[in-house]
DNA sequence: CTGAAAGCGCTTACAG
DNA sequence: CTGAAAGCGCTTACAG
């Protein structure tokens, strides 16, 4: 027994495709088919396990009710939650989710779209990456429907859902800056990322606002030799002269290898130095320093993504929307 | 300018769709189409910014190159990670993998099959849930092509990937009692799942050897109310008489929640309890208390599941094909 | 109340 | 060397 389709049914009850389809679709409109017929098909339906075949139908209708979502890596536990409310989310409305990892990596961030385009989604979220324009204004020009989430490009006028990056940064270095730390270090990507120069750029004007900015502090991470970049830096930062007594670090990831090394060095928390995260990692609530970070609203950022990028599917909108959600700091204990 | 398809190249070079089909999709043998219209279909499909329409492929030849991914929450990083995995790898072999969620509810396992099977995936790779048997044994009668993985139903013949639980359980145990604890408690799902049984005989069998088994030091779990259970075993276990000096926890969701509640009665980790893990949390490693945990080989589990799917896929083997792989236990320092 | 027919974009035997 | 045509499963005007 292979796949049962709508011609089969209606050969089976004698009746024309039209007539299933409408029935099936739930388009049947009063009097079209008669009760008794549409008890018939469904109960048919039922019995030989008809499953609808979307490909046919999204080709037809020229809409597949899927979204492509694009995020920078599936197994952060950031967009892995990212993706779970997206997905929860869309399928209220209907909508299947297709998820794809980039890696970081601009080639892979334009392969991805490209597949995701072949496969007829309605429209795309991305996390785009560090050299991702061009294939984002090649998106804008074409009018595909997408909205960028977590990260954006000022430069173009996007749909976009980020946080305050900016001031969060600001509030967390001069937390630390109020915990008495006179000199505080800063691990950030070295991509050219506004969501990453946000970071810095509140990091460094709290500091210069304290008279306690120093740029021989920022330590620049390579995103493809994060082990050995945040290593070493904090080698560097805590060596005998220089030593930093407060850490603020821009991301989870880098957070996880720093705090680590730290440890590793037999230096305390807080006691020896002072850490400040964004983003956060579910561990900061296990260990025995509770470490204060930056945490962003995830299940807010997945909805207004998706409730946007609907509304321009279906409503074929054409200006765009851009929200800046505010990522608030932990409650330190 | 909306959609280029293959008629539109067609047409503008004045050639039949079927030659352009042919060179478009490199199916084209020598001799068919000359050398001169091969590049001119080639340089005009890039000019106009051709991308093949998967769907309508899809439907022509009743393949999509596409696998369908169910697991119970994406938004917990071991699935994340598996995942990823699937995802990278079957990249490698031309497919492109949905990812979705259950929440651990098989009324979600039977609509997310069903959803991607509307989608015409090729195949399944499932996490099933704790009720999920029946529509399993439906998928096997309909030779639908799956591969179970981190669980399995022993009483249903399935593609598989699993870990050794039942050792790796026992080891850890065992671990613990070597380690000097007397009274060693286990938190489990409450679910009937054949791997969470396994975990627990795995504890069951090594205590009962050292003759140090209680049942009472058993407490179930709901996935459903997982914070307030782990949190009152917690207390429970911990309360005068009882008191345990050792745990075994059977995930790594309950392992957070119940390290987090340890230290929240102000008990040490190891000096007043022991504790030992399954799965990983990266955190264990930032803690000051470092806490080993069984880790399982998530890159070999989501590569074996694939190749056996694959294979079943393009070369319909019909044996079923049942992998164990070894869960080790971390070092602990 | 219901059916015949066209067409979404693709691939592939078949005919020339 | 190349094209016309059928068909994958669906939906939807149109005709009766």
């Amino acid at each position: 027994m292979g796949k049962v389709s709508i011609k089969n049914i209606a050969q089976e009850l004698g009746v024309s495709n039209a007539t299933v389809s409408l029935v099936l679709s739930g388009k049947v409109k009063e009097g079209r088919v008669s009760k008794d017929m549409i008890e018939k098909i469904m109960l048919t339906a039922k019995a030989m396990h008809y499953e609808p075949n979307i490909l046919a139908r999204g080709l037809r209708m020229g809409k597949t009710q899927t979204i492509g979502l694009i995020v920078a890596d599936i197994s952060n536990p950031f967009f892995g939650q990212l993706a779970f409310q997206i997905q929860e989310y869309a399928e209220k409305f209907g909508y299947t989710v297709i998820i794809t990892n980039t890696n970081e990596s601009d080639v892979k961030m334009d392969k991805m779209i490209s597949i995701l385009k072949s496969r007829q989604v309605d429209g795309l979220i991305i996390v785009p990456t560090n050299h991702g324009e061009l294939a984002i204004k090649e998106l804008v020009t074409s009018h595909f429907p997408f909205v960028l989430v977590d990260r954006h490009f000022p430069q173009i006028p996007t749909n976009h859902v980020v946080v305050n990056n900016y001031v969060a940064s600001r509030e967390a270095t001069h937390s630390l800056i109020q915990d008495g730390c006179k000199k505080i270090a800063l691990l950030v990507y070295d991509n050219k990322l506004y969501h990453m120069s946000e970071r810095k750029r509140g990091y460094v004007e709290a500091l210069q606002e304290a008279g306690l900015y120093n740029p021989e502090l920022i330590k620049e991470i390579n995103y493809l030799n994060i082990q050995e970049d945040v290593i070493n830096s904090i080698n560097d930062l805590l060596k005998g002269d220089k030593k930093v007594d407060g850490l603020f670090s821009a991301t989870n990831t880098i957070s996880m290898i720093g705090i680590n090394q730290i440890l590793e060095l037999n230096l305390k928390i807080p006691d020896d130095i002072k850490v400040f995260c964004f983003d956060k990692n579910s561990e900061f609530d296990i260990s025995n320093f509770k470490i204060p970070y930056i945490i962003q609203p995830i299940p807010e950022i997945g909805k207004k993504a998706v409730d946007i990028l609907i509304n321009e599917i279906e409503h074929h909108s054409a200006d765009t929307t851009q929200i800046e959600l505010v990522a608030q700091m932990s409650v330190i204990r």
